[in-house]
DNA sequence: AGGCAAATACTG
DNA sequence: CAGTAT
DNA sequence: GCCT
């Protein structure tokens, strides 16, 4: 099992353990342990060849042999008793907004609540403002979470994301104004499922190309339209945003709304370590206090230059999940 | 053995 | 405002 | 659970 599994594992046992109602201090050394796992910038599988995980602050004995134990076999007696220890629902109610562990036991004791379909029922007949500690407006709250987490579930084989790609992005290199344009987001990495459509376009002229983009066939519903920002709904659920930049951020933007989050943070690590600050606009000097130094921001007229500016080679989108590929390109 | 992050929002 | 949960 |  590899790295980010691990920390996939010790999250749910933090989280189970909330629900259980165990000793929070014992919960959050296993989210403290999750946490310091992901960060850490080494090769998993050579600090434990090493011997060296208990090393690790925050790290000692009990994760140390649980971690090991995941890494060499994948599978972990103590997780799969925890598991199955805990009803699913009730691991799917802590997407809601506002419910933690905590809670989520309060529900399930007091109101025999075990999934999210029960959940709706208790608010909808208001026994959920009743518990000690919710009120009015938690219950509210975690209607409108439910409500909320159903769009936002809504996920999209990567081969549907293509052919609605397909459509729209020749639209938008037919247009006069259209410098450059390319899909972005968990699409360009090449991502099984994918969330919403990110489009990215060169422009110094907006406003006609959000007029196109809001007004093309099969929307059913405009969620935003801003002098750069656009969203829309399709028919059939799919989401879209166009963003317009000008073309002198247009690489720095497309690495930004490439991702994934854990690759830009892993990126903008790599840069202030060379005192550089890299953000969706651009990459320039580390700002410091009280130095007004004018040094201009590195240009790039491509991604691989931006990978260039930071010594690394270049990593192509589908391997940009933060998980040791920028420390892999340092050359 | 005994302590254990900090900020924010909500309940009562 | 204090206590509690996130 | 981890740390002192």
């Amino acid at each position: 099992m590899d790295k980010k599994d691990i920390v996939e594992v010790l999250e749910r046992i933090g989280t189970m353990m909330e629900i259980k109602g165990e000793n929070p201090f014992k919960i959050r050394a296993y989210s403290a342990g999750a946490r310091t796992l992901q960060t850490m910038e080494e090769d998993l599988g050579d600090v434990i060849e090493e011997g060296r995980l208990g090393d690790i602050p925050g790290i000692g004995k009990a994760l140390t042999e649980k971690i090991e134990t995941l890494y060499a076999t994948g599978e972990l007696e103590f997780y799969n008793k925890l598991v199955a220890s805990v009803p699913s629902g009730l691991m799917d109610m802590l997407d809601i907004p506002g419910l933690g562990g905590k809670k989520i036991k309060v529900l399930h004791e007091k109101l025999d609540v075990d999934s999210i379909e029960t959940l709706t029922v208790a608010c909808q007949e208001g026994r959920v403002a009743e518990l000690k500690g919710f009120g009015k407006k938690t219950e509210e709250k975690i209607l409108s979470g439910i409500k909320n987490r159903e769009a936002y579930a809504a996920r999209h084989l990567w081969w549907d994301a293509q052919s609605m790609v397909k459509k729209i992005l020749p639209g938008l290199e037919e247009l006069p104004e259209v410098e450059r344009v390319e899909a972005a987001g968990s699409f360009r990495r090449g991502m099984e499922t994918v969330g919403d459509l990110d489009f990215l376009v060169a422009s110094s002229n907006p406003t006609p190309i959000m007029d196109w983009f809001t007004s093309m066939d099969g929307i059913v519903e405009v969620t935003a339209h801003g002098e750069t920002k656009s969203s829309v709904r399709f028919e059939g659920g799919m989401q879209a945003d166009l963003r317009v930049v000008p073309s002198e951020q247009f690489y720095f933007a497309l690495h930004h709304f490439t991702g994934s989050k854990d690759h830009n943070v892993r990126m903008r690590q790599k840069a202030l370590s060379l005192g550089l600050s890299l953000s969706e606009w651009g990459l320039r000097p580390e700002e410091e206090k009280d130095s007004s130094r004018k040094a201009g921001p590195v240009e790039a007229n491509s991604e691989e230059d931006i990978f260039k500016a930071l010594g690394l080679q270049y990593v192509p989108p589908s391997l940009r999940e933060g998980m040791g590929e920028v420390e892999a390109a340092e050359r």
